[in-house]
RNA sequence: GGGCGCGUAGCUCAGUGGUAGAGCACUGUGUUCACACCGCAGGGGUCGCAAGUUCAAUCCUUGCCGCGCCCACCA
């Protein structure tokens, strides 16, 4: 047994334990015959570092996965990385700018080859950050889920869904990040309102055509009228003119009704080739805004396509993959012939979208912005523009490039995602899903239940290529391998899809994929589905709802049988965390200043359900000072010769203190179990602490010093072995330091901490004993607190005059002399009849106890103290007294309350008489 | 526009149909042989506002005020 410095130096110990906890293998033992408990880690990318979030995450898995382990469960905790697609591409496309490269200076297998070397050289980080954060996941099994095993599962659940027609191929329009040139999909975009211009302008009517134009309001009276030859279009995108198929009004819109039918002119381009277009009807447009009409260009806005798609309008493609005007394909003039062509009837064909150029010259490859304000400008020279407002619009953009997206029409692979979801919504109303907070089921549900194809493929070179094979007619062919492909192509060439899957297609799979799906392992039969996920709420559809559909297409089960969300980690002020805005906090630092142990506890202290955590570093610091404190308390039991306990089971007592510290120990664990079953991490650490600090270091251990017997040895070296098996979930360095520390007559301990047992509740509480100790620390409190506040020297010893000489409490202050001697300063009690003059008093329990104080009394100050107690006393009695007296009261509220309130009542009118008969005594 | 959440002591947060709790901060005090990263004692809240339900509301209902988040295709 080496002797504990005086302060606990978490940096040191940090380290030894964690390694030896994983080169032993300690954090999966093989129980392979114990209850299994599972749950998977959130793969953190490659690419990442440890940030604040995570360490919330990873803390509250550990607390519960070490819990697991503790109660003699087989826990696994599944730990790997992500190869996070577009994130990673994006590290390594910036390092290659450092280099004046581009990715497209390399082949696609050159660039994948240099990732897959950054990966090596720099994945390894996050990993390390989160050992430091303490996380017994399981190590030896750590997975990457682009690994060989993870990979092929990846390929053949896209598989398996084509074959199944849940995956196939379409074109529609997508989001389309300009700067990745990629597709995203719906959950990458970022809705932002900035500030932007609505134009008007006006389409002229083919031909000179007019009509009479009437604004009414609502009672159909007239309000404006006029001879109209065109028709007025509000757009926040003229760009997007140049592709209009048709401009829609309501039908039952009366002020357009004439010209219904009737064909219009785009304002923009050569006038030679100016396109007509149709005016047609459709539910789409609200004639109470703006206009009431709108143009329709189906290939560049969501709206507008559905509008296209039901009524047949031709889409014309308007940019290129970079969001400029496109400058390939047939000249203007020759395309706007072609639509011109079709508009009047003339059959389209499918290609026509991409074959067809309708970009004027003079504006091919601008950017989008820049052709924008030409169009703006060309129309506004022929006085065809209306006005422009200034407005507020929503634009998406990428979550990740920051750039505005564009709606783009191609072809790309889509995940059935409505059918997918259907178990899912099942799953979680019948209750085999439970989500906690239960609060956040109804967001869950109305997500799941309007949900849109999600767009799978993405136009990037890292990540797991789709096992797709074109011939050369653009049949397509879905297989395993290319092999298997070219088999049912019957030899004909074939190339690969070029594009990837979407990341979080693979997470998807992480639950069942890293246990060995699809081949029938054991770990797959023991560990799937797991146990609970937890999950911020940031990635409950990203994540979350994807894993879900997938398990429960692929393995007929919800991948886990509870959702965890916690909420977000906030600074101080409770802004969101950001590198823009330098606010982030550094767990690495703060693990660095307080220790890992304290940054835990402190996030799962502050974890209550449903609410964001806003992080005070002076909440870690009180928690170092908790660890600290813990620390001191062991290097007191050692120096008196406590140390390990010889059973798990309490040992036997007599005393009425051990018997207490027992029955407080066995409340506590009923406390923190119950606070396990609810995940409830706030009760858990408010449990421990309260108990550690508030009732074994304040009062047990102050109650047995100086007064170390055999049993006392025993039942304190029990009870805080305990305690350091109840805490090591939050702190498992501190409190495994601790058991190291705590040998028993020289000998080690026989197992480590991390591997212990979760105490089972076998003692009971001692009634009698808690009775016995509650009235000793009420003396000490009470007996402490007149002192302070007659300010009497610590000096002078006082002695209890038991007022009616009750004999319980003379004999339990007998019996507990050398403690009240220590603890308050007091001498062996008497037996009064009356108070004796110029005493101070305390009452405890119905029993008045004085305390003579010859002349050292400060009268006044005895006076103002009763006269506070009294005044407290008659409050409580009176509004007592008074909701008594009210008949409705005891007529109506529950007996049990009445009872209550009768008995309150009786002890506070007890109380204040008293205490009158003591100030009336001080004279 | 729809949905969710929050407003309780100076700060950060728990909580309950029967007149409120914790940590930190604050005040006083203490060098008692584990710990000043400590001990002891103490001050501090009409539980956002209003109405309703109830014998009783901080807790339930409704409305309002303030704050935050998520979702959404109004050109």
């Amino acid at each position: 047994m080496s002797e504990l410095p005086k302060t606990f130096e978490p940096g040191a110990i940090e380290q030894r334990w964690y390694a030896h906890w994983e080169q032993a293998g300690l954090f999966r033992p093989e129980r392979g015959q114990e209850t299994p408990w599972t749950i998977v880690m959130p793969p953190p990318n490659v690419t990442g570092s440890l940030h604040i979030g995570h360490a919330l995450d990873i803390t509250l898995q550990d607390v519960l996965t070490r819990h697991a382990r503790m109660q003699g469960k087989d826990a696994l905790w599944v730990v790997g990385t992500d190869h996070a697609g577009i994130a990673t591409q994006m590290v390594v496309e910036r390092q290659l700018d450092l280099e004046q490269k581009k990715r497209t200076d390399f082949t696609r297998e050159q660039f994948v080859e240099r990732v897959w070397a950054w990966k090596a050289e720099s994945g390894g980080a996050i990993t390390g950050q989160l050992r430091r954060l303490g996380a017994s996941c399981d190590w030896a099994n750590e997975r990457f889920t682009m690994d060989e095993g993870f990979s092929r599962a990846v390929t053949q659940v896209f598989v398996e869904l084509y074959k199944r027609g849940l995956a196939f191929r379409d074109k529609r329009l997508v989001n389309w990040d300009p700067k990745f040139q990629s597709a995203i999909s719906d959950l990458e975009v970022d809705n932002r309102e900035v500030s932007g211009h609505m134009w008007h302008f006006k389409y002229p009517l083919a031909g000179g055509r007019t009509y009479t134009y009437v604004e009414r309001d609502d009672d159909g009276k007239v309000l404006f009228e006029e001879e109209r030859d065109y028709i007025s279009i509000a757009t926040t995108r003229p760009e997007t003119m140049l592709g209009d198929g048709a401009v829609a009004v309501h039908p039952d819109d009366e002020r357009y009704r004439p010209i219904v039918g009737c064909f219009c002119e785009i304002p923009v381009g050569p006038k030679a080739h100016r396109r007509l277009i149709p005016i047609i009807t459709d539910t789409y447009p609200d004639p109470h805004f703006g206009s009431g009409a709108v143009k329709i260009t189906g290939a560049h806005d969501l709206n507008d396509y559905g509008v296209a798609q039901r009524n047949g309008i031709p889409m014309y493609r308007l940019m290129d993959g970079r969001a400029r005007m496109r400058d390939d394909g047939p000249s203007y003039a020759q395309s706007s012939e072609r639509a011109k062509a079709i508009a009047h009837g003339e059959p389209a064909s499918a290609a026509d979208v991409d074959a067809l150029n309708l970009v004027p010259e003079a504006y091919r490859g601008l950017d989008r912005y820049e052709a924008r304000s030409r169009v703006v400008a060309d129309i506004a020279a022929e006085d065809l523009m209306i006005k422009v407002e200034d407005k507020q619009v929503m634009q998406p953009f990428g979550d990740r490039s920051n750039v505005v997206i564009e709606p783009m029409l191609t072809d790309q692979w889509y995940v059935d995602a409505g059918t997918l979801v259907k178990p899912v919504i099942e799953a979680t109303r019948s209750d085999a899903i439970k989500i906690v907070p239960e609060t956040w089921s109804k967001t869950w549900f109305n997500w799941l239940e309007n949900i849109q194809p999600w767009c799978v493929s993405r136009q990037l070179w890292w990540g797991h290529r789709i096992p797709a094979w074109f011939d050369d007619n653009g049949n397509v062919f879905v297989a395993q391998s290319e092999d298997e492909a070219r088999r049912e192509a019957g030899d004909r060439p074939l190339r690969q899809d070029e594009d990837v899957l979407d990341t979080w297609f693979s997470s998807a799979l992480w639950p069942f994929a890293t246990l060995g799906w699809p081949e029938a392992t054991e770990e797959l039969k023991r560990h799937y589905p797991n146990d609970v996920l937890i999950s911020g709420f940031d990635i409950l559809f990203f994540w979350d709802a994807r894993m879900a559909m997938m398990g429960e297409e692929l393995t007929r089960q919800a991948p886990w049988k509870t959702l965890y969300l916690h909420g977000l980690v906030r600074d101080a002020h409770g802004q969101k965390m950001s590198k823009s805005k330098g606010n982030t906090v550094d767990p690495l630092g703060l693990i660095d200043q307080y220790g890992a142990d304290a940054l835990r506890f402190t996030l799962a202290a502050m974890e209550s359900q449903g609410r964001d955590i806003k992080l005070d570093e002076k909440r870690v610091e009180g928690y170092r000072n908790f660890a600290t404190k813990l620390w001191n308390a062991a290097r007191f039991l050692q120096m008196n010769g406590v140390g390990a306990s010889t059973s798990i089971a309490a040992p036997p007592a007599e005393l009425p203190v051990n018997r207490w510290i027992i029955g407080e120990v066995v409340a506590t664990l009923a406390r923190l179990d119950k606070a396990f079953a609810d995940l409830r991490f706030d009760d858990m650490a408010d449990a421990i602490y309260h108990f550690t600090w508030g009732t074994f270091c304040d009062w047990y251990v102050e109650l047995v010093k100086g007064a170390f017997d055999p049993e006392t040895l025993a039942v304190a070296a029990w009870a805080f072995d305990q305690i350091l098996v109840m805490l090591h979930p939050f702190m498992p360095f501190v409190t495994e330091e601790l058991w190291g520390a705590m040998p028993r007559d020289g000998e080690q301990r026989p197992y480590e901490l991390i591997v212990a047992r979760w105490p089972a509740p076998e003692a009971t509480a001692d009634q009698a004993a808690k009775a016995e100790i509650g009235s000793l620390v009420a003396v000490i409190a009470e007996a402490r607190a007149m002192r302070a506040e007659l300010t009497i020297p610590w000096s002078a010893t006082l002695t209890p005059h038991v007022i009616g000489g009750d004999a319980a409490m003379i004999g339990r202050l007998t019996a507990n002399a050398a403690t009240l001697a220590r603890m308050a300063k007091l001498a062996l009690p008497v037996a009064a009849g009356a108070i004796p003059d110029g005493s101070a008093q305390i009452a405890v329990e119905g029993v008045t106890i004085a305390f003579p104080l010859d002349d050292a009394i400060d009268l006044d100050a005895e006076r103002s103290r009763l006269s506070k107690s009294i005044a407290a006393a008659h409050k409580d009695r009176d509004g007592l007294a008074a909701r008594l007296a009210n008949p409705a009261f005891t007529e109506r509220a529950k007996p049990e309350a009445v009872d209550k309130a009768r008995a309150d009542h009786a002890e506070r009118a007890a109380e204040a008489e008293r205490l009158e008969t003591a100030l009336a005594r001080l004279g």
